[in-house]
Parts: C-alpha cells; sequence; structure tokens
DNA sequence: ACGAATAATGTAATCGTTTACACTACCGCC
DNA sequence: GGCGGTAGTGTAAACGATTACATTATTCGT
C-alpha cells in the first residue's frame, strides 16, 4: 500500500511535511501544500490509523458496551451515541456483553488494548469500578444503571420520579389493587421499586405485590398468570421492563381478562409494538436519543480535561398513557 | 505502560525471545519460557496490539457492517456472528451505516485501516463492489442482499421461494385476493415478490395488487388503509418486510376488519411482537442463528485461503403459522 | 543593514511489536 | 573428528506514522 514514504517522494519533500500537511496546524508554503495534496489524490493515499495510533497512543475511535444488543433500548442508544460521535469525525465500536461479566471483562481491555478514546457502557450486576481502576485508565461514562462510586460520569434515568409518575397514573385512572414485577439483573429494577412503593404509600395503598424476578418475557408471564388467577387478584400490573410488560401482556390475555378492564398494564420503553397491541401499551418511555447524546457529550469533556469532576446527569423520562390503562380510551 | 522490553528486562532475555514465548511456536527451553512467564504475570504485562497489528498487519478482528442496527434481524444476525467470531478468538466491531451509501463506505474504508482480516456486511441498494474493488482490499461475505458479482461469498435467504411458501399457505387456506407490499431498499424486496407471483400463477389466481414502496410503518400502514378502503378490496396482505407488516396490521385495525376472518396479515422475520398481538401474526422466520454462523465460517475460511473459489449459500425461512392468517385458529 | 524573530522544511528518534538473519551449542552419524 | 542438522537465543530492521530538534530562509523593526 501507499504509504506516507511515496507520498513525500512524489512531491518532493519530506515525510514530516507530509505529515504536516495533513495535520493543518502548521505554517505550510502554499506551493508545498499544493504538491503535497496532488500528491496525495494521486496516490490515492490514506494515511495509515494504526501506525498513528501506534505514534500518539490514542485514537478517533470510543467504545460502547452494552449489556444487551436485543434489546430496543440500547439499539437506540447505540445510534443515538454513533451520531454525536460522528459529528465530532470519531467511529463507534459497539460491544455486546449479554450481562456475562467475562465478556464484559474481556471487551473493556480490548478496547483498551485498541487505543480507544474512553468508553460509554452499562456495566453488568457484577462489575466493579475498583477491581480493575478502569476507569484511571481511560475515560469513561456508564449509563443506564448506577454504580456504587462517585468519581465517575454517569447518565442516568430518575428511576425513581418515573416510576412514582407511572405508579401514580395507575392511581389516578381508578387502580388501587396494583402488583409490581421488577427487573433482578440491574440497580434501575430496585430503584423503579422504590418509586412504586412510594407513590402507593403517599396515596395510602398498600402493593397487592412486588417480586423481583428475572427480566425475561416467560418469567414475566408466569408471575403474572400467579398473581391473576388468584381469588383477590389485582386490577393493575406495574413492570420495570419491556420483557416483563410483554410476559404480563401475554398473561392478561391468557387469563381471559379484559385489558384495561379487568387489570391494567404499564411498563417502562416504547418498543415498535406498544402502540401496536391492542388496547396499546401505557408506557414510561425513555428519551434514548438524549441519554446516548449526553453520554456521548459527557464522554468528550473528560477525553478533554480527564481531570475535571464527575458529572451525574439525571434525566426524566416520560409518560405516554395509552388503552392499556386507561378506561375510556 | 510495561512494554516488551520491560519483561525482557525482568526475564533477562531478549524481546524476541519473549515475543516467541507468545507465540508459542517456536523452541524455547522450558526453563527460560518459565521466567518469561513469571514475568509477565508479575509485571501484569499486556501485548499491544495496535503494535502487532501494525507489524503483522493483520489483526484478530473482524467488521460488520449492517444496514439498520435497529432492525431486529440485524441485532439477532450479531449475536450471532459475534458468538461464532468469539470461539475463534475473534472480536468484532458492529457498525451501522442507516442505508446511507456514505455512511457505508466511511465505515468499510474505516475497517479496512483497521487492519480487520475481513468484513461481513448487507450492502446498501447503491453499493458497487467494482467500484472500489473492495473485496480484493479485504476478505468479504455478503450477507441477506445479493450482489451482482459472482467473485464474493454470500449467504441469502432462499427469498422466492420462501414467499413462495408464504404466498401458497395462504392460497391453502382459502384467501384468493392476495395483495402484496414489497420494500424497495433492496434487492430482497424484488425476489420476494417474484415467488409472490409465481405462486399465484400457479394457483391460477392473479394478484390484488402489488406495490413497492419504502419499508416503513408509515408507508405499509397508508398502502394498507387505501387497499382495505377500495370496494373490491384484497382478502389478504402480504408483507415483505416487519416494518410494512406491522404497518399493515395497524391499518387493518383501524379499518375495523377482523384478522384473520376478514382480511389476513403475513410477514417475514420473527419478532417479539409478532406472537404477542392478537391474534399473533403468521411469519416467514428468518434463521437468523444460521445465517451470522454461515457467514462468519464463510469468512474465516476465507481469510484462511484467500483464493478459494467463491461460495454462495442460500438458507431456507421456515413458516410459523399463526391466528392472522388461519380462520378457525 | 543587522540581529531577532518567525516561517518553512528536513533529520532522525520513537511508539511496541514481529521476524529474518546470524550465531552458538549440542547431538547424531559416518 | 568433522559435518549437517536443530535447538535456543540475540541483534536489528522493519511496520507507518508523529514530532522534538536542527537548520535554513525570510521578514521586520530600528
Amino acid at each position: 500500500m501507499t504509504s506516507i514514504k511515496d507520498v513525500a517522494k512524489a512531491a518532493g519533500v519530506s515525510t514530516a511535511t507530509v505529515s504536516r500537511v495533513l495535520a493543518k496546524n502548521s505554517p505550510i508554503k502554499p506551493e508545498t501544500r499544493d504538491r503535497v495534496l496532488k500528491a496525495i489524490s494521486d496516490l490515492n493515499y490514506r494515511p495509515n490509523l494504526i501506525a498513528r495510533s501506534l505514534r500518539v497512543q490514542k485514537s478517533a475511535k470510543i467504545g460502547l458496551v452494552v449489556s444487551d444488543i436485543r434489546n430496543p433500548f440500547f439499539t437506540a442508544i447505540g445510534r443515538a451515541v454513533e451520531d454525536a460521535a460522528y459529528e465530532q469525525g470519531y467511529s463507534v465500536l459497539m460491544c455486546n456483553t449479554d450481562e456475562d461479566p467475562d465478556k464484559e471483562e474481556l471487551y473493556l481491555n480490548l478496547l483498551y488494548d485498541e487505543n480507544v478514546a474512553g468508553v460509554i457502557f452499562s456495566p453488568t450486576h457484577q462489575f466493579d469500578i475498583h477491581s480493575q481502576t478502569y476507569n484511571q485508565k481511560m475515560p469513561f461514562v456508564v449509563i443506564d444503571r448506577a454504580i456504587e462510586s462517585n468519581d465517575v460520569d454517569m447518565v442516568l434515568l430518575d428511576n425513581v420520579a418515573a416510576a412514582y409518575e407511572l405508579t401514580e397514573h395507575l392511581i389516578s385512572n381508578g387502580y388501587k389493587k396494583i402488583a409490581g414485577l421488577f427487573g433482578d439483573a440491574s440497580t434501575t429494577g430496585q430503584e423503579r421499586s422504590r418509586g412504586f412503593h412510594k407513590a402507593l404509600k403517599d396515596h395510602q395503598l398498600n402493593p397487592v405485590a412486588a417480586h423481583f424476578i428475572s427480566p425475561r418475557i416467560q418469567q414475566g408471564y408466569e408471575t403474572t398468570m400467579n398473581l391473576l388467577s388468584q381469588p383477590n387478584r389485582p386490577d393493575a400490573i406495574f413492570t420495570s421492563n419491556s420483557l416483563l410488560t410483554a410476559g404480563a401482556y401475554q398473561a392478561a390475555r391468557d387469563s381471559k381478562l379484559k385489558v384495561p378492564n379487568d387489570v391494567a398494564i404499564v411498563g417502562f420503553d416504547e418498543t415498535t409494538w406498544g402502540a401496536l397491541v391492542d388496547p396499546p401499551i401505557t408506557v414510561l418511555a425513555q428519551p434514548t436519543e438524549e441519554i446516548g447524546r449526553t453520554a456521548t457529550e459527557l464522554l468528550f469533556q473528560r477525553i478533554q480535561e480527564p481531570s475535571r469532576s464527575p458529572k451525574t446527569v439525571i434525566l426524566k423520562g416520560s409518560l405516554i398513557a395509552r388503552g392499556s390503562s386507561v378506561k375510556g380510551k
């Protein structure tokens, strides 16, 4: 392949000059610049990013490590991160850990070895930031799930408030016997549970049930089936995760109960199907675009000023009320 | 950071010896090997992949370039590719082109510059393999969409047969006035249209309508609304893409028509919601796991033997019959 | 018109590996 | 006992860029 040497030879200058033309921050005689540029285009020269990266010990790439690529929430974030990074001339390497701590470590190490400028990631439950002093190794932004550390940037949803709002929506629509299903794989489930309980308490209600379960359709289905077959069954199911929502929804249907008249279903995250089923589902939508964009901006800030004191940005979700929780609708 | 020199010094050998210990294919005196390994672990040494990549002009990464990360079909493939690559000690860099030829070129160039061992990708409509002689630059496997070239590996669905089967399913369930909605963004839409028409012809039927439209929910919705409001409306809608399916489904509901009694809906690709709506949707599911795995294997074969003659693997989809097209169900 | 500052370019070291080549030591064989 | 082969290791040249330092050419102020 053609290297900087070939260009230098063709333009009759040294490699240093070629490099400086490319870097655009050194004084170059216009005439030589033109010669170099011509040689570059004549030879179809493209600088070798690997060599550059080896020399300057960094690169124009950022890593995005997500815990589940199949979750629409994360792919939406991926798109947002990619757009924001693209504007800054960075490209994004996306990696998927599948909630597996081993894979998580593998990919974080890989990205580090690849000299990425920084990493945005949603940690698994087991992730311990102190075990490997990751944040000292490279700039870091944690999304979606809080970790116990006050020296790392984070972009999170105000899960307590969001769950509170969603619960209050149920209450104000006349539901009183509310059950909650929470994912047990991350801290978000716990936080959402807190908002759920607080809202009930503030309205002098008691939860009919509250379960922490594995965030899968099957678990949501089974737990809901159980709840709905009890004599004093709930009239509303609150779910903290879109997979649980799907399971609960299916269970309500299979129990031959009418949504929303017999039982209401609400959940988190906007999905393709949420508005498509009948009745459509009331959700608390997370601002995925904003989460991704903010995380990227925070990362770039830290890349530029590594010692800047860490920031945690807490974003608000927005309630999208639909037929699954509003009787007249 | 600690480099190979530090290890060499600590073990009292030359860097070459350290490198050879790591490469595992040169004779090393067991005693020295142990000293080196001890030094490596003492110093917590990790080889610098960038430097290695610069030196050997390749790396243990493959690229995966998809045209739409939000399409569940592609994320499923992403998972499969990642698993298959992981088994071979490779990692996957996933990039999203959003059907944008500029981004496609950007990412293909980036991956090339990154010295990836090869690329798996689904080309946009405009992609011209000859314009840049990409396939001579690095190993290549095309998935999902055929391109006119017989010197490149491909993994495709037998779209004609799949569409034929899906159409025949409608016919054998008593539907006679069938309309087809096909995506216009890729070759798959055209191929599925061929199978659709062939099945109708073989059963002495004429299509009520056949439209090539942009593969979005909105377009599917509008076109279906139009079709269903006509005096001689179709009794079945065939869609070639899960977004069109979603639009058609919504339109059927908004037209106050009963699925499947008034109108049947069928489509491609298994999604979270396909089984969740009421009635659940009959689909022709693509073997995503197998597509991803096969593509990865083909890629590794080509990496090992670049001159091997190109192969095209054609896989079969499988019909999942559900309530949206079976009246009694 | 002269020294100082600045513009413009070149030389060569460097980033951290791999590997061709050179070398020594030893073994087995005739 | 000399010779060919191989085991085991070291030296140093790549890979393709960036950049500190050196050097020369130009400009400018007084």
